[in-house]
DNA sequence: GAGCACTGC
């Protein structure tokens, strides 16, 4: 353990004993001049806190700094610092559950910043987050908390921004930065203390990260884990974390009335609407937020809002209304909307105006609005599920947990008591509902998480220590993408394609495309692509406009398909001298554009970190475009279909029947294509579409067109012939050879007889010279 | 001839 008297914050009391408080003085006395462990009290951190300068700085405190504490004293989280204190100096994980408003997130990683001093031995505390807003927010506010400059002491990190600095001793991260951390410092040596926050939303990366915890934990005795959630399904995470000790902190919220309706309802839709105008004309005032599945449902919801609402206002003199829709696609100036004030009465003392929030998920967690007093909650929610046996992912309408009914009802509480109107019986809530939402991990398709795993030095994935072990088909698809990637070999070991494809933030088909496209010249054009599909659809159809989007969208159409078509866009935008404006003109997201933009650059670093050549081919060559498209195959050759003579698409493998989705470029149908995506509605679609051939398919992937194991088709048949073909011609080229040889050993043969004959006779000659 | 919950590296 490192000497105490290093400690900044407690050094300076060592000169200022005569003016200490009582508090102060307990700091002082035994503690630190007996040199024990680094161990604090809640007492001895309060008056750390009281000083008049910054143990952090040594710059005196500012008046900003002690308004804040006087209310960070009142949370209550501060109540139970020292019994925090106690289970974090006794064990090696603790488990901390406190709802909206205990103040955890922001005041947990100070107290451990107290604790440890991480700075003393070099290292750093940090606290994950799984979304960057609430990273770079909650960082810049715990900045302002401990009266230093954001990026200083007090930093933040999330993909494209790095706001740390030498001397930074907290770090707010995404759980996802964290683990790309550990890739390449595989015990997080960086860090002496380790917080998981919002781990009961259970995403991808969290649940990753708890486990690699708990390995790294087994290994480093000196690092603390504190995993933290807002939910009462504390038990699951103490035994997954050997019994670890719990401590729950209330929060800071208003009741919520539950409301259910007395019978199932037919139509969700057409319920919500009607409670919602129900509300407006017999409720108190106080803004509406309803939960929908998606932007149509939440567009039509509005429209007939708005229809019905005009004319409650007409018949029942009732006040007016703000109807705002909310997705995470609506562009950012019109999610602003949600953030304005309910109009004011139509005439003073008149009924008071209402603002209706009709939203998806994303206000669930991702958003807060204020003022809301009401929340219509029909019980329902898109969710991704995979189904490993088509490799699959997909979009379901699926009934919500009883976890999630509670966060949307919480929504009603931020700022007074409100209500939630569940729009389905409480017998169903009891019995129909599941407790929790399923982790996404046993949602999703896994293989770039299981790259990840490999590349973080776990290599037994069977006996992965997950708190929800994964579904073992998944992994085997998992692995057997990788494996046919060329990720991985025979022993499932990480191969030199394998190490550097995980160095690329993105799905492995993408990345595997960028380091291919070496071999075909062309790096820059495929990095554009791979960016290209890494963000949201970059096409823009409003439903008033669609014919102008679709002559906008048909100026970038590219004869070889979308990937093409992509390419070109992309070459537009760079090419463009205002891009908002051109954006708007041309029916293109600017937002995806420009992440778009910012991912490239990003991969364009690690291509070139990782020795990748950024080249391209003479854009007037003919091959220009057919390698690019050799380079897509070499990533998503496990992604074809083939134009059968019924005209019907056929996934090959699979033998899936595949419509090409109304989006493409492609006017006609090319017999052999690769696809992006496969997209399951009322029909199996695919998505993002561009034409290859049969024969690079079997020079680019010969380990997986092994066609022994295909199912019988028009498109096995043609590449059997063309196997076929390949093996008479390379038996021709072989039997040359072998002639050439013959005939070249022959020649050889013949010269070495003639020299040796020579030899001889030069030998002889000089004998009898000689003599 | 159709859809796109939400995050994240």
């Amino acid at each position: 353990m490192s000497d105490i008297r290093n400690n900044p914050y407690l050094a300076h009391m060592r000169d200022g004993d005569a003016a200490s408080t009582d508090g102060r003085k307990e700091g002082t006395s035994a503690s630190f001049n007996a040199l024990v462990p680094l161990q604090t009290t809640a007492a001895q951190q309060e008056a750390v806190e009281n000083d008049e300068c910054s143990g952090l700085t040594g710059r005196p405190y500012t008046q900003k700094y002690q308004n804040i504490l006087a209310k960070r004293r009142d949370l209550p989280v501060n109540k139970q610092r020292q019994k925090f204190l106690d289970l974090i100096h006794n064990n090696q994980f603790v488990v901390l559950v406190g709802e909206t408003g205990s103040g955890k997130t922001t005041q947990i990683p100070q107290y451990m910043v107290y604790d440890m001093l991480p700075q003393v031995e070099g290292k750093m505390i940090a606290c994950t987050q799984p979304r960057r807003v609430a990273a770079t927010s909650v960082a810049q506010r715990v900045a302002d908390e401990l009266d230093v400059k954001l990026g200083q002491e007090v930093g933040y990190s999330i993909r494209f921004e790095d706001c740390t600095s030498s001397k930074t001793v907290l770090k707010y991260c995404t759980d996802g930065m964290l683990l790309r951390e550990a890739m390449s410092d595989n015990l997080l040596s960086r860090y002496s203390a380790v917080i998981l926050d919002e781990a009961h939303e259970r995403t991808l990366n969290t649940d990753i990260l708890m486990s690699l915890m708990k390995n790294i934990a087994s290994q480093r005795l000196d690092i603390k884990i504190v995993v933290m959630s807002a939910t009462l399904d504390s038990e699951k995470f103490q035994k997954y974390f050997n019994d670890a000790p719990l401590l729950s902190v209330p929060g800071r919220t208003f009741p919520v009335e539950i409301y259910y309706t007395p019978e199932p309802e037919r139509d969700y839709l057409e319920a919500a609407i009607k409670t919602a105008l129900q509300i407006h004309a017999a409720e108190p005032e106080g803004d509406i937020l309803v939960f929908l599945t998606g932007e149509e449902e939440i567009e039509e919801a509005c429209r007939l809002l708005r229809a019905r609402g005009d004319e409650l206002i007409r018949r029942a003199n009732s006040g007016p209304l703000l109807i705002v829709p909310l997705y995470s696609t609506l562009p950012p100036n019109m999610q602003q909307k949600i953030f304005e004030k309910a109009p004011e009465p139509r005439t003073k003392g008149g009924a008071p105006g209402r603002k209706i929030v009709v939203s998806t998920n994303v206000a669930e967690t991702s958003l807060t609005i204020d003022g809301i007093v009401y929340v219509i909650d029909p019980g329902f929610a898109k969710q991704k599920v995979y189904n490993p046996r088509v490799r699959v992912e997909s979009l379901l309408v699926s009934p919500i947990s009883r976890a999630a009914a509670q966060q949307r009802a919480g929504r009603a509480g931020r700022t007074r008591p409100g209500k939630c109107f569940r729009l389905y019986t409480e017998k169903s809530f009891n019995n129909d509902l599941i407790e929790q939402t399923y982790p996404e991990i046993l949602r999703s398709n896994l293989g770039s998480i299981v790259l990840q795993l490999k590349k973080l030095g776990i290599n037994d994935l069977v006996h992965l220590d997950l708190m929800d072990p994964c579904a073992p088909e998944v992994l085997m698809r998992a692995l057997e993408l990788l494996h046919y990637l060329g990720a991985l070999d025979d022993d499932a070991n990480l191969t030199d394609i394998g190490h550097a494809i995980s160095e690329f933030p993105i799905d492995p088909q993408l990345a595997k495309m960028i380091i291919s496209a070496q071999h075909y010249g062309c790096t820059n054009e495929v990095l554009s692509i791979a960016a290209m599909l890494s963000v949201p659809n970059v096409f823009i159809r409003p439903r008033e406009a669609q014919r102008a989007a679709d002559m906008a969208k048909a100026e970038f159409a590219h004869m070889d398909g979308d990937h093409m078509s992509l390419l070109n866009v992309y070459h537009a935008y760079k090419g463009c001298a205002e891009p908002t404006q051109w954006c708007w003109d041309n029916f293109l997201q600017y937002r995806s554009l420009k992440a778009a933009d910012n991912i490239r650059e990003q991969l364009r670093r690690v291509a070139a970190k990782n020795d990748i050549p950024l080249v391209s081919n003479d854009f007037n060559s003919p091959d220009y475009y057919p390698l690019i498209r050799k380079a897509l195959t070499a990533g998503y050759f496990m992604q074809v279909a083939h134009l059968e003579r019924n005209g019907q698409y056929l996934t090959v493998k699979d033998n899936q029947i595949v419509l090409l989705h109304p989006s493409s470029v492609l006017e006609r149908k090319p017999e052999w294509v690769v696809y992006n995506e496969f997209v399951l509605t009322k029909r199996h679609y695919i998505r993002t579409v561009t034409e290859v051939k049969p024969e690079w398919l079997l020079e680019i992937a010969p380990q997986y067109y092994d066609l022994s194991g295909f199912p019988p088709c028009e498109g096995k048949r043609i590449l059997e012939k063309i196997v076929l073909k390949n093996a008479i011609s390379l038996e021709e080229q072989e039997s040359k050879k072998r002639k050439k040889e013959k005939s070249e050993k022959r020649e050889k043969k013949e010269k070495r007889d003639k020299s040796e004959k020579r030899d001889k006779k030069d030998k002889k000659e000089k004998k009898e010279k000689r003599k």
